[in-house]
DNA sequence: TTCACTTTTTACCATTTGGTAAATCCTTTT
DNA sequence: AAAAGGATTTACCAAATGGTAAAAAGTGAA
């Protein structure tokens, strides 16, 4: 049930079985459907996620109105909107399903618990946290100054898997894009 | 001549005057001419910058090799590629002064004997570093789906320090535009 | 100052992208 | 199977942006 969470963890460094244990009684899993909303933007976010299975997808709204989808996490991924988590701000950002998902709930007092507990975990936590943000701004990073067409591009080659599993919609908001823009990219380059 | 630095650290904590002392036994500082280069693409980044005075700019070369400016950097941020840093990899960035600068300069094999003596101070670096890569992630999250004028806009507000101090040539880099365009957007919103 | 060099602005046109609207396709529910 | 609802595609035109080139403005050095 909790497998997928430690061949992830395990990766980085081996976690002695009563530690496990510790984990498990500490988290929870959950099953969740395209397009439910697992943080509303104006919460706080109070829970950590690790996507064992699917797709989530970070979102805001821009000034005109507009979803605007700043990154999108799949499996082996933790997932929460960090600035509201480590600071307890209100978010300015929701996490919502981008197709039906499997996930890990940590809650921020237990995990601070575990962290208590396992000193080593919050620097596996922290570690991992650093490397994912790096990634981000890299994606990020590899669109500046690129046209609509190169984005998408890029986009399949990078996160094909997710390619595969979100709507235009969501691939084009994403992109920066209208969903009609995008539709004709997908037609000019066959 | 290492003030700006401690000034900086000690909004989040107090050094004691003798870790100070050890600190400033291991770092230097260095004046920069705008333009001039502090890591070269396809180097390895052994070096952590601190900047007392001035603007730097992280760079890279993209496909049809134009300069393109991931981010600036100003008075009282830490500089490095940080994956180039921490995993010894080669840097695909460059690191480039946008205006006559003063850093600090920590060498790597010193700053990790720094860790040593004082364990806190790689805490707080990692704290800081952590905070930082937040911040460049929402900064890029706002331009997602913004036409160049309110990107434009929005960087001026956000980053009116720099945009005083930097080429409009490296203002439309990062902004993912030409600098034609750029000159275009500032005749029409006056 | 003058000259050489770089940066910024302007102009022109080709291309890309946005916005609106309607048609088509897909999926789910009845 | 039929109906309903959402997603995707297509079409059309307006607006934004890119690319090239040249003019103008600014900067620094001799």
């Amino acid at each position: 049930m909790f497998e997928p969470l430690f061949n992830y963890l395990e990766l980085f460094q081996k976690i002695p079985l009563q530690d496990k244990e510790a984990i498990c009684q500490n988290i929870e899993c959950k099953k969740v459907k395209e397009g439910e909303i697992l943080l509303q933007e104006g919460k706080l976010a109070k829970e950590l996620l690790f996507i064992c299975k699917g797709v989530l997808k970070i979102v805001s709204i821009s000034d005109k109105g507009n979803e605007v989808i700043h990154f999108f996490l799949s499996e082996n991924q933790f997932c929460t909107i960090l600035k509201s988590f480590t600071e307890s701000t209100v978010s300015t950002d929701s996490i919502q399903a981008a197709c039906d998902s499997e996930i890990i709930v940590f809650q921020k007092d237990r995990l601070h618990a575990l962290y208590n507990t396992l000193p080593y975990f919050k620097n596996l936590l922290d570690n991992i946290t650093k490397q994912a943000l790096l990634n981000k701004i890299t994606l990020r990073n590899s669109y500046i100054g690129e046209d609509a067409t190169t984005r998408y591009q890029k986009f399949i080659v990078q996160q094909s898997n997710i390619a595969l599993r979100v709507s235009q919609t969501d691939i084009a908001s994403y992109l920066g894009i209208t969903k009609q823009s995008l539709s004709r990219i997908k037609k000019n380059k066959p």
